[in-house]
RNA sequence: GGAGAGGUGGCCGAGUGGUUGAAGGCGCAGCACUGGAAAUGCUGUUUGGCGGCAGUCAACGAGGGUUCGAAUCCCUCCCUCUCCGCCA
């Protein structure tokens, strides 16, 4: 969310970073003719309610004092003529300040001044690239679903039967595999300094809002029928609203966590889009890394999380690139963030494998997750960032192929080794 | 699912209509005392909106009602805890 004093005071910036998304247009035209109206309301409203107050002390002192209750009703009458203003007042404060919550709810976050400015996909920038030596020469690879099949780690049609299309069961080895993934990447994390947690994968509304899910994007989760409870799109939700509604103390930050979630998304908008294969599923295995830091240091911070990123990847040693997402391509609630893309060699095209945001204050203020410095007075909000560290079937797709051999076996990375017990699927 | 209890400040806990944003205690911070500390004493210690930074308004789970006035009375909802049942 952003802060509407700043809307407020800077609204040419502010439209011109809001337009720089070029997705969707944004209008804070109506937002600020609503908050002007609602100050001067609210101002008259304040008025109105202190008198009250006041005539409420006055009788209350009369009363206790014995007074005469001829010159006690005056009062109560002036009273209830300013209770009646006030309750005059209300309903169209009320209305326009709901009005501008959503409004406010459904604004993206502004870009940071160091996004590249663009207006899609195409635009995003290429920031480096790692392991081209690892690039397998091999030029007769079958596409990872294939080998799968071949190799007995996943059943897609039983998959389908027990779900639905864009499920799959694991089997075996294969199921072994992403065991020892996420094993392999919470192991590497937790010794870089990350706290693991398991969190609930079953969140409320109010948390998907706190991270920018909803309202926006009701569509892209899955809904229980009876209760107010979403199945997890990312474990994004679940951790970073772990201090939802919390006033930290600054000496606990920076706050690091490190969490495996299975993740649900329903692809809405994605029909015929990787239909085949393992890389767009309803539900799929996720390590994500999450920060809470001081505002200071959230630059530093996400540059460190893109690292801790890479390295699973270098660990493994699947090549991939690093991209920055240009201004038409940032997610709703990011202000800059790096993709990771591996290189899938069947398709002979880089695929993302993880997404690492610095959201600044956008989220730590949708979630009122602030912190306190010290003696000072006030609070400020943190700095929220994310990353997949990284996304399970995308990675096992990866290693699939990239470590796939001419006679059709698929060697196991070495880092993987000792998870898994053996040196070839 | 059945029965009961309860939601007040960082925590415990008082408060059942009137200077109560909230007693008291714990904790925490500062000052004093000390060679230093403990103990003790004093002072301070929620958050948000508006602001000419003097103030002022709001918030005692949420929403509505009664009243000149509600943490306190009434209604609705939510949540937590305990016991029983069921269950991984």
């Amino acid at each position: 969310m952003l802060e509407l004093k700043q809307i407020r005071e800077n609204a040419p910036v502010v439209q011109e970073l809001l337009n720089r998304r070029s997705a969707d247009t944004y209008d804070i035209q109506q937002l600020l003719q609503l908050d002007r109206q609602q100050r001067e309301l609210e101002s008259t409203r304040t008025n109105l309610q202190a008198r009250s107050n006041e005539i409420g002390k006055l009788i209350g002192k009369k009363m206790r004092e014995g007074g005469d209750p001829k010159e006690i009703q005056p009062l109560k009458e002036e009273g209830n003529e300013v209770r009646a203003r006030l309750a005059a007042s209300e309903p169209e404060i009320k209305e326009l300040k709901k009005k501008i919550e959503e409004l406010l709810l459904a604004l993206p976050n502004l870009p940071d001044e160091t996004t590249p400015v663009g207006k899609n996909e195409t635009e995003n920038v290429e920031v480096r690239r790692w392991g081209d030596e690892y690039v397998p020469q091999n030029s007769h690879i079958l596409p990872h679903d294939e080998i799968a099949k071949k190799l007995n780690l996943i059943d897609f049609e039983r998959g389908v039967k027990v779900a639905q299309s864009r499920f799959v069961c694991l089997t075996g080895v294969g199921a072994a595999l992403e065991r020892a993934l996420i094993s392999f990447m919470l192991d590497r994390q937790i010794a870089a300094g990350y706290v693991e947690v398991m969190p609930p994968v079953l969140v409320n509304s109010t948390a998907l809002t706190g991270t920018g899910q909803l309202p926006k994007f009701a569509l892209d989760s899955f809904k229980c029928e009876k209760e107010d409870l979403w199945l997890t799109p990312t474990a994004e939700v679940p951790v970073t609203n772990l201090y939802r509604e919390e006033i930290l103390e600054a000496s606990q930050l920076p706050i690091y966590h490190c969490a495996y979630t299975p993740c649900f998304r329903r692809e809405a908008g994605s029909y015929g889009k990787d239909t085949k294969g393992i890389i767009r599923l309803h539900q799929f295995n996720k390590v994500e890394l999450v920060k809470f830091v001081h505002p200071d240091t959230s630059a530093a911070e996400h540059e460190a999380l893109v690292k801790d990123a890479e390295a699973i990847l270098q660990e493994l040693k699947l090549p991939y690139r690093v991209v920055e997402l240009c201004s038409g391509d940032l997610g709703f609630s990011a202000a800059k963030c790096y993709d990771l893309e591996v290189w899938l060699p069947s398709a002979g095209t880089y695929r993302e494998i993880s997404s690492c945001s610095n959201f600044k204050d956008f989220q730590a203020r949708r979630a009122k997750i602030r912190f306190k410095e010290g003696k000072k007075k006030g609070t400020k909000f943190v700095h929220t960032l994310n990353g997949s560290g990284l996304a399970i079937g995308r990675t096992m797709a990866a290693i699939l192929e990239n470590y796939q051999e001419p006679n059709g076996k698929v060697k196991v990375p070495e880092a993987l080794q000792p998870y898994l017990q053996r040196e070839v699927l």
